[in-house]
DNA sequence: AGATACATGTAAATGGTTACATGATTCC
DNA sequence: GGAATCATGTAACCATTTACATGTATCT
């Protein structure tokens, strides 16, 4: 149950439609949080009839109607009490981890390929994010502060996992060169 | 459909009965990938159907009879053609990351305890992690290959995912003081 | 007899993934 | 009319989590 708070504080952010805020977060929140558009709109329409959203149709002009949600005070409410709570310490849950423990029992050469490609994606990753920072802020984080503040840490903190992710994966291809 | 593989590594690694397994996995491989008992028996009893893993009762002195598991011939070709597929690069589902975003819209200093507690936590990881290294690797990786080696670089990996934490929290922490 | 540790499970609920379905609008 | 894009959804399946249930063996 924790998609719906990703989406009250993207929707916080900024009100949008189910579509806009799949494409969003395969930005942004997306980076801790993936969902696609199926799950998206299931839960806006859980959180319509619950009240923490509120919904109105929106023509455009060259595109098909949408529907695009806000919160609602209540919405806002159950956000800000889930923040406060504590979160437990989630596990890190990777195949490709398991891979790497059980290469030993498989071809070994194949396993490094797969490697190989995942190393390669985390660099493609990493370069993406680096060019958002390099875009949004290039003074780095001087005068920022709230949201804008966040938004830039999570952005660091999405640098520092495609940066764990090639070290710990060179580390792995040295050892076994 | 990975706790499969997972569970086909650490037998292979050494058969065990479901609680046994389920305890090494709080442990080495439950740092990628974690499982409760519940899951773990229900898994091998389907593995078991499927003819992937051999099942044995083996009485014991002073303890309830267990069900000793083995990886079968079959399962083990199972194991070897997962190993080599791609595995395609996994975004991390971090609901604290939400929070940390998320935080303006809530009480902020009540989501900066939220994350002094995680970092808490993620500090006791990390020395567990470096006892276990200093234990079992008082030589860093010299002379290892094959599995052990594996199992070596896969803790240096839970090793690192704590450095993250510690330094991405203690990032933002220190930006918001 | 009662407490504790070991051992194996079942059932219900929740959440996520994958495949499929439908319709509006624009451009060619 | 057909292709491409935008937009919203349903259904079936699979995996995970949480709560509950049962029984053995040992120790006090």
């Amino acid at each position: 149950m924790a998609l719906d708070h990703a989406l009250l504080v993207a929707l916080r952010e900024q009100p949008g439609s189910g579509l806009e805020l799949a494409k969003r977060f395969s930005r942004s929140i997306g980076y801790f949080w993936p969902a696609t558009h199926q799950q998206i709109y299931k839960v806006l329409g859980r959180m319509e009839t619950e009240g923490w959203v509120s919904v109105s149709e929106v023509a455009q002009t060259g595109k098909p109607a949408k529907k695009v949600y806000d919160v609602t005070p209540a919405g806002a409410d159950v956000l800000a009490a889930w923040l406060a709570e504590p979160t437990d310490t989630h596990t890190m849950r990777s195949e490709l981890a398991v891979k790497l423990r059980g290469a030993s029992f498989g071809d070994r050469a194949a396993v490094l390929d797969v490697v190989r490609a995942n190393l390669a994606d985390h660099h493609v990753r990493l370069d993406h994010y680096r060019q958002l920072m390099k875009r949004d802020y290039t003074d780095g984080p001087v005068d920022l502060a709230g949201l804008e503040l966040d938004q830039y840490l999570v952005l660091r903190g999405g640098i520092r996992v495609e940066e764990f992710w090639i070290e710990w994966l060179t580390e792995y291809l040295e050892a076994h060169a």
